[in-house]
RNA sequence: GGAUGGGUAGUCUAGCCCGGUUAGGAUACCUGUCUUACACACAGGUGGUCGAGAGUUCAAAUCUCUCCCCAUCCA
């Protein structure tokens, strides 16, 4: 019989292309719900992650992420849910103005606010593209054709729709206080989106002088102990040790540690700035450390987080040293106001060294925080911001958290860390433009906030004329509004994602069937912020949490082991990979390489060893096609010893992968089918068998006269091979959809798609049932220790005439073990055993 | 400094939770082979003090402790 597959190889290129273009016609990923018989079925959503288009490569890592989410989907569909699958692109935030910037070699604040944006859109466009056809030629199954944008009017407009709801509920507040200020990007950012960096700086020590009596009543006791010591600190001064200097003049104390006895006699004492001439305290802190600098630390408005926390302490008047733009203000004096960080730092640590006011420089790595996006040393500045409460939902979110299945479970620590390190509110206002607008105008007159309904309309306070003409505090009608300029932090759109999707405040009908939704798939390193966030926002709005599960992927690093960034300029461009090994070897390469939750390795040479299995699949199929496909669904009354074993080994590897999957941990059904295809099934069962599936048929094949050994034999034979066949389809398909579509409807049914059966079938579930036969497994390790020995001792004997090695198809003279004697037929006809 | 994960042949990795035959596999390397699908294959082989040390045990890659190294996140 000719196969029914002829292709001596599996050819992506032109066979996947074909199949997208197929499923796209056929839809056969549609998601509804008025259609009857979806909707009698559970729902399956994913929380999809809309990636954001910074720029150009796309990284290889996070395609192999959405590889995996894909597998998600397709094995839920084959499980018997009703999937939706959303695709969206996250557009709004910082990169982009970034990107546009260079790109178009202009000035965000220097041109038209419209302009500016429109300029972004290009750019987002571009790279949006490329981004969806990576993902569409990848094979996802997600819903391409209504695919979102955050940046979508409708988008937009729900994020508004649930701010304003918030703000209707106290929710959001307006302060000034000292917050992490980007100089650079101009705007507020949140703790989330700083990183630290060891960067080189100088540390400066200060002489400041000490004015107390204190000092001179110092007992002759001491001042002998000193000597002794060979001390020659000169008491009239305390040496200050600062990477600040240029904060010198919002100096309100100076700290050293209680321990430190170098200081313990001027605690209480008062210091002068230098330059300055201002008094300040001497106050012991333990946060003070005496091996840092000089153990005295000055405590100015702000130099860090920990001064924030120390003027709320002890009570200190801050004293506003730097303004938005990042420059000193008058508080420095006449002769150091108005200049950027860095010419104030030079300028006073020059002042210093020539009034001789400075001890020392030391050259020290300094952890700087940096604007995560801009990589600029961040200022902390008091500044008017909306803030979303947070803090009072902490013990809610923790609770959930544990509520919350994590897949792998060791990732819900991250969450519960960050959730106890919270200790102030959300700031979520952004001097930026490529955002959503905060829907907020302030009365002319009175300057009250007056917000729109939320009515889900889009609003645009910096251009648009507000809803109203009354304000809502003094009642004022003719003084007109003027609009909020600051848009939203970005993460306020993202955090409604399972809202929009399920079609929250839209359509009530869905979004009681789809909400909470199943699953959130993202990466471990925005748990902090996108996992958290959506969360709070989720719980605030609905009292729910958003998700059933969480599904927490590892990086893809580089192949050294590290992570993967622009910066460092090893970051891979998974679209030319694609291309040339086509989706199915780069999505079985995903699946075998990443367990689920670790770090994984990208390198090209791994991929194309992925190949190879495919190849295999491929060759495997194509020789099974030549044999016809019997009782596909009904055993036949009678297997052979054999065929029971490897339905045996079968179900256990359908076991395996049923662990696998409901984990979504598809590194183990993709190790496992590999293994049990190429090491087992291929390589032993397939050559015992061959000899009774070659028996010629002596009439049409499906005469089911079992009295004839033979034909009993074959059928025996036949059955199982296409059932083991068939059955690695079925579970490895959501792996590698596109080579198990080619072989299925080639070889089992022209007509409906794989992707729509069921995974784990009733005949299976029994077949794992009958205890006789799993016992047949114990044969295994004796079978391939039978066949290798075979194999061998042919390799070892040199034939007569040839000279060579023996071929594995002469015979020779070897008895099968007893142990193995029920398969001793299908043993002898495949190695060619003489012996009785 | 803290947290999390990891350290297994040249390289990558399974096993570790629940201790028990010769530590499994992949890749690379070496040798041989056209064998009723597959040379993108098959057969065979070289290569490991399971990070170091100590402890528990009849028995440790696996459990306990100490230390070292790497990655990531946080201060």
């Amino acid at each position: 019989m000719e196969p029914k597959i002829q292709s001596t190889a599996w050819n992506p290129e032109i066979i996947e292309k074909a199949i997208l273009k197929k499923w796209e016609e056929e839809d056969i990923y549609h998601f509804a719900i008025d259609d009857d018989d979806d909707e009698s079925k559970p729902a399956f959503v994913i929380d999809t992650p809309p990636p954001y288009p910074s720029g150009r490569p796309w990284h290889i890592g996070a395609a192999a992420h959405y590889a995996q989410i894909d597998m998600i989907a397709r094995v839920a569909r084959m499980n018997g849910k009703n999937v939706l699958f959303p695709i969206g692109i996250d557009r709004n935030g910082l990169p982009v103005e970034i990107y546009t910037e260079k790109k178009y070699k202009v000035r965000m604040r220097q041109m038209d606010r419209q302009k500016f944006l429109d300029l972004c859109k290009v750019a987002l466009d571009d790279l949006e593209a490329e981004m969806i056809q990576i993902m569409k030629r990848m094979g996802l199954s997600g819903n391409f054709k209504e695919y979102y944008r955050t940046d979508s009017d409708e988008y937009r407009a729900l994020t508004q729709a649930t701010f304003i709801e918030l703000w209707k509920r106290g929710l959001v507040y307006l302060a000034n206080r000292p917050n992490n200020y980007c100089p650079d990007c101009g705007t507020t950012i949140a703790d989330a989106e700083i990183v630290y960096n060891e960067i080189p700086t100088k540390l400066i020590y200060m002489k400041f002088k000490v004015t107390t009596r204190k000092n001179k009543e110092r007992g002759k006791e001491e001042e002998e102990k000193k000597k002794k010591n060979n001390d020659n600190t000169d008491d009239t001064l305390i040496i200050v040790a600062s990477t600040r200097p240029e904060l010198l003049y919002a100096c309100q104390a100076v700290i050293v540690n209680p321990e430190d006895d170098r200081y313990k006699h001027l605690q209480g004492a008062r210091a002068i700035l230098p330059l300055f001439n201002r008094e300040v305290s001497i106050v012991p802190h333990h946060s003070a450390k005496p091996e840092f600098g000089s153990g005295a630390v000055m405590v100015c408005s702000y130099g860090d987080q920990n001064d924030v926390q120390l003027f709320r302490e002890l009570g200190l008047k801050e004293i506003v040293a730097l303004n938005e733009n990042g420059f000193t203000t008058e508080a420095a004096g006449q002769q150091y106001a108005g200049l950027r960080v860095n010419q104030a730092r030079t300028k006073i640590v020059e002042d210093l060294k020539n009034a001789g006011l400075m001890e020392k420089e030391e050259s020290i790595t300094h952890r700087t925080p940096l604007c995560e996006r801009s990589k600029t040393p961040i200022e902390i500045i008091a500044l008017h911001d909306y803030y979303v409460k947070q803090i009072e939902f902490v013990p809610q979110l923790k609770e959930l958290a544990f509520k919350l299945k994590f897949h792998p479970d060791m990732h819900r620590q991250i969450l519960l860390k960050w959730l106890d390190s919270i200790n102030i509110d959300w700031p979520v206002s952004r001097r930026r433009f490529y955002g959503t607008e905060i829907p907020i105008w302030y009365c002319n007159t009175c300057k009250a906030p007056n917000l729109p309904p939320s009515d889900g309309k889009y609003y645009r306070p910096w251009k648009d004329k507000p809803p109203f003409e009354k304000c809502a505090k003094c009642g004022n009608v003719g003084s007109g509004f003027t609009g909020e300029d600051r848009t939203f932090d970005t993460w306020m759109d993202s955090s409604i994602s399972p809202l929009y999707v399920t079609k929250f405040d839209k359509d009530k009908k869905m979004f009681d069937y789809a909400y909470p939704t199943a699953i959130r798939p993202q990466a471990k390193d925005i748990i902090r912020t996108w996992l958290h966030y959506t969360m709070l926002r989720c719980v605030q709005l609905t009292g729910k949490i958003p998700w059933h599960e969480a599904w927490i992927m590892g990086y893809g690093v580089d192949e050294k082991g590290e992570k993967m960034s622009k910066s460092k300029g090893n970051v891979i461009d998974p679209f030319p990979v694609i291309q040339k090994y086509g989706a199915d070897t780069f999505r079985f390469w995903s699946a075998s390489e990443a367990n689920l939750g670790y770090d994984f390795r990208c390198s090209e040479q791994r991929i194309a060893g992925a190949q190879k299995f495919l190849s295999k699949l491929w060759n495997v199929g194509r020789f099974l096609s030549s044999f016809e496909v019997i009782g596909e669904r009904k055993a036949p009354s009678y297997l052979e010893p054999s065929d029971r074993w490897i339905l045996a080994e079968l179900a256990r590897v359908v076991k395996e992968c049923r662990r696998g999957y409901s984990e979504y941990n598809f590194f183990v059904p993709a190790n496992a089918i590999r293994d049990f295809t190429w090491h087992l099934f291929a390589a032993h069962y397939i050559e015992m068998v061959k000899g009774r599936a070659y028996i010629a048929n002596t009439d049409d094949g499906n005469n089911k006269n079992d009295d004839d050994d033979e034909k009993r034999g074959k059928r025996s034979a036949l059955y199982t091979l296409h059932r083991c066949f068939s059955t690695i389809l079925l579970l490895i398909a959501p792996v590698i959809p596109f080579i198990v579509e080619e072989l299925w409807t080639k070889m089992y049914s022209s007509e409906t798609t794989i992707h729509r059966q069921a995974m784990f079938r009733k005949e299976q579930e029994e077949l794992e049932e009958i205890e006789e036969d799993a016992e047949m497994t114990k044969y295994t390790k004796a079978i391939i220790d039978f066949n290798s020995m075979v194999w061998n001792k042919k390799k070892e004997t040199i034939s007569k005439e040839t000279g060579k090695p023996l071929s594995l198809k002469d015979p020779i003279d070897i008895p099968v073990p007893s142990e193995l004697e029920q398969f001793g037929q299908d043993l002898k006809a495949m190695h060619n055993l003489t012996a009785r």
